[in-house]
This record gives C-alpha cells, sequence and structure tokens, in this order.
RNA sequence: GGAGAGUUGGCCGAGUUGGCUGAAGGCGCUCGCCUGCUAAGCGAGUAUACGGGCAUAAACCUGUAUCGAGGGUUCGAAUCCCUCACUCUCCGCCA
C-alpha cells in the first residue's frame, strides 16, 4: 500500500511511478478527489464531536449542583444524530479510498530496468556450465517414471490434476532438499527458522497483498476466513503484524519451510507435466525485516544466499533482474533466478527475491522504534530459497547418467545416504 | 463439541451505583540533579493514528478517535446491553 500522504503530496510522481510498470493511472484523479471530500467532511464532524464533548460536560456539571439542562440534552439529542449520520457517509468514503489504495501495487525502485514484459528482464549473473550429456538426456518425468520415484496419475486419482505423490528415494530426496535449504541458511547464513501455519486469515493476505486482487489464485477453506498459503512469505511476514519492533533488533531474518498452495487461474496449460507447475510444492523461504535504509544491501545479501544453495548442488543457473512491467503487485524490486533445465533447453525460474520496501510493512502495520523516536515502517523482503519441486526437477535432469541412475549432489549424500537413485 | 473465567498503556495492575480517567499506582525506559565508581535517592518526562494551525519539512500548538473487535442504549460509556474473535481452566474427543 502506498503512503497516501505521499500520493497526496506527489500526485505526478506516483503517476509516473506507476506509468512504468504498465498500470493504471486513471483513478488516481478521482481517488485523490475523494480524498479531499474526506478531509472536509472530518474536520466537520470532529467540530461537531468537539462541541458535543464539551456541552456534555457542563450537562454532567449543572446535573451535579441541581439544575436544569434539558435544553443542552435535547439540543445535543439532535448534534448526535448529525454526527451520526455524518459518520456513516464518512465512513463509507475511507472505504472506497481503502478499497483503491489497497489495489494500486508499488512503486518500482529506480535502479530496476524499465521495461515491458519478461523479454526486457536483464540478467546480471550467470553461474556453472549447462552440462554436455553425449546421450539424449530425458525429462525428469521421464527419468521419475522408470525410476519409479513419482506418481503423477494416482495424485490425479486421489485429488486431481497437478497433485503428485512421491515414493521412495523422491520422497527422501524431496524431504533432503528442504533440510539441506534449511540446515544452510540457518548454520551458515543467520537466519531464524519459523514453521508456520499454512493456513492464514484474510487480513494476513492483504498485509502481504495478495488480497483483494488476486483471491482467485488461492484456495480458500470453505465456512471459515482461512486460505491455504501459496508462500510462507505470508505467515511469515506477517509475524509481526500490528507490532512496534525494536529497532536494534533489526535486521531480523526468518526462514521457513512450508507447504504451498496455488490455485493459479490463469496457468491451465502451462507446464502441464511433470513437477514444475503443481497446486501444492514445498518451498523453502526467506523473509527479512529491516530498517528502510538497509533493505537494498539486504536484497543483494538474500538472493546471494539464495544462489548459495544451487552453487553447492552444483546446478547451473542465472540470476536476473525484473524489469519494471514484469514485477510482483507489491514489489519494488526483484531478482528471479533461474535454474538449468534440459528439457525445457533453458533456465527456469526457481527463486524469486524482493524488496518490498514499506508497502507490505503499511499493509501489514510492522513498525520499529529507536529509543524515543517515532515509530517508522520497516521494510521487507523475501525470497525462495529455495523452491523444492522445481529443485529436485533439476536435480533429475541436470545429475541423470547415461545408465538411467542419478547422481546425487555431494551436499545431499548425507541426508540421502545413497549416492546413486537407480532402479 | 459442552461449561466457566478473562482480554485496560512497553510490562504489571486499579478502575463495573455511566460524567473533569488517555486512563490511579508500581515497574521499566529517557533526561536532569546528586554521587570518587556502582548502588540507592530526588525531580521531570514517557502511547498511537487521523485532521487543523501550515504553502512545504521538523518542532510546537490544537481537535478527534482509541481501555480485544464491531454494533446498540445515552446529552455523555473502559464502565450498561448485543454479536464476534482470542486467551486460560475443567469435561468430552482426538494426533
Amino acid at each position: 500500500m502506498l503512503d497516501l500522504k505521499f500520493v497526496r503530496a506527489n500526485p505526478e510522481e506516483v503517476k509516473e511511478g506507476l506509468a512504468r510498470r504498465g498500470a493504471d493511472v486513471s483513478l488516481l484523479d478521482p481517488f485523490l478527489k475523494l480524498d479531499e471530500t474526506r478531509r472536509e467532511k472530518l474536520h466537520a464532524v470532529e467540530q461537531l464531536k468537539n462541541r458535543r464533548n464539551v456541552v456534555s460536560e457542563e450537562i454532567g456539571r449543572l446535573k451535579k449542583s441541581g439544575q436544569e439542562a434539558e435544553d443542552k440534552v435535547l439540543e445535543m439529542r439532535q448534534v448526535s444524530q448529525r454526527i451520526k449520520e455524518m459518520d456513516d457517509e464518512l465512513k463509507d468514503l475511507e472505504e472506497q479510498l481503502q478499497a483503491t489504495l489497497l489495489t494500486i501495487p508499488n512503486i518500482p525502485n529506480e535502479t530496476v530496468p524499465y521495461g515491458k514484459d519478461s523479454n526486457d528482464n536483464v540478467e546480471v549473473r550467470r553461474w556453472g556450465r549447462p552440462a554436455d550429456f553425449g546421450f539424449a538426456p530425458k525429462a525428469h518425468w521421464d527419468i521419475g517414471e522408470s525410476l519409479d520415484i513419482f506418481d503423477f496419475e494416482r495424485g490425479g486419482k486421489v485429488t486431481g490434476a497437478r497433485f503428485t505423490f512421491y515414493k521412495g528415494l523422491g520422497a527422501r530426496l524431496e524431504r533432503s532438499v528442504f533440510n539441506f535449504f534449511l540446515d544452510l541458511h540457518t548454520r551458515e547464513h543467520g537466519y531464524v527458522e519459523v514453521f508456520p501455519p499454512f493456513m492464514v486469515n484474510s487480513s494476513s493476505m492483504v498485509g502481504t497483498g495478495q488480497l483483494p486482487k488476486f483471491a482467485e489464485d488461492m484456495f480458500k477453506v470453505e465456512g471459515t476466513d482461512y486460505y491455504l498459503i501459496p508462500t510462507a512469505e505470508v505467515p511469515v511476514t506477517n509475524l509481526y503484524s500490528n507490532e512496534i519492533l525494536d529497532g536494534g533488533k533489526l535486521t531480523i531474518s526468518h526462514c521457513a519451510y512450508s507447504a504451498c498452495f496455488r490455485a493459479e487461474a490463469g496457468a491451465a496449460g502451462r507446464d502441464t507435466r511433470g513437477l514444475i507447475r503443481q497446486h501444492q510444492f514445498n518451498k523453502v523461504e526467506m523473509v527479512k525485516f529491516t530498517r528502510p535504509e538497509d533493505s537494498y544491501e539486504e536484497l543483494e545479501k538474500l538472493t546471494l544466499n539464495a544462489e548459495r544453495a544451487l552453487q553447492l548442488l552444483e546446478l547451473p543457473y542465472r540470476t536476473v533482474c525484473l524489469c519494471t512491467g514484469d514485477m510482483g503487485f507489491s514489489s519494488a524490486k526483484t531478482y528471479d533466478i533461474e535454474v538449468w533445465l534440459p528439457s525445457y533447453n533453458d533456465y527456469k525460474e526457481i527463486s524469486s527475491c524482493s524488496n518490498f520496501e514499506d508497502f507490505q510493512a503499511r499493509r501489514a502495520n510492522i513498525r520499529f522504534k529507536d529509543g524515543k523516536a517515532k515509530p517508522r515502517f520497516v521494510h521487507t523482503l523475501n525470497g525462495s530459497g529455495l523452491a523444492v519441486g522445481r529443485t529436485v526437477a533439476a536435480i533429475l535432469e541436470n545429475f541423470q547418467q547415461e545408465d538411467g541412475s542419478v547422481k546425487v549432489p555431494g551436499v545431499l549424500v548425507p541426508y540421502m545416504g545413497t549416492e546413486y537413485i537407480r532402479n
């Protein structure tokens, strides 16, 4: 959520920022007009309330001393009625304003390259070299089938499309990967692990920006106000909602494993095979709460923390900076990390690392304070560290051997208890 | 799922015959005094949001709101009524 005062004071700057990311700016002027109406009305009703407070006090005094105050009571009865009407009008205005404000995306940071879509993203780093197999590499779904470690069909039977069973060493590989990620981030990168609820209420979803605009992308639990989380970002960022943190404790860094659930209404027909796009997948997420002045430095560190996981797994990747037109709703700057997938003959997103600046903090009301200074909003960041299913797919494809087995990356051998996955 | 108790400021904790209580008292914290150092002591201060003064920022002044959330009664509600959420205890059930 943008700062209303900032929008009010810098309408042109806001319009320009929104236009850069290709957002609709036509609603901004009516919005500001509405805001002005609200302030006028607020001022008027507050004056009435002041009068009511003063006179009510007087009535109390009069009655105490046994005097008559009936005329004043009658007058205040009318004033109160008027206040009630005006409060209702005001509430309506505020709801309209808030509703609009919640649908306005974040403004891109000035360092974000301008562009229309993913074609304009800018590669910033590349690591490792795709292997030269010397034989025709198979896609991970074929590898998984021949090794009998996935069961897509029964996933479909038991639940539906885009749900999968992992079996045997496949299940163990999934578990090994997220344990490795958690160990890496907690032991070497200084993150404090949390294990969050996998359902959150709607207000948490508003806090991180999934609601109100993207309800159709999520699973809602019928008869409740709860949603299945699309990412651990939601519960972990909202961990400190409506709190004022001690400035001395920042930066706070958390990592969390969670299952993630995405309905992804618009994704039908894309990535239909294999583990790449499932309605339920596992992910380890990193989340940071920083002082405003530290957030961009922390974004670089967080992105490198995610990259480190791929380096240790010996998986080739590249890192791209998303252009203004390709960024998510809440983000001010995003790096995507893309892992090499032989079956796609391309790099495929495996992590997304973003700085939201104070956009989420304002929605979720997460502030910090130094001593007697006024509370300020923190900056929030998060990034996948990493998506587990896609990591498993990348391991299978990049480490497959000519005989059909898959070599286990060295760092995972202690977790797997074997050096090869084979029939 | 059933029964009961509770939810007040950073924390603890008063306040339920409605009225000068944004809220006593204590702790904590900040500043000052005092002090060889520490401790103790003394004094002052110590919520947030949204408006207005202000054309802009800070400071300051001022108004309004906030005693779990929302609604109601009333000239006036932390105090009365209703609904909901959460916490705790007991019972049932379960992993």
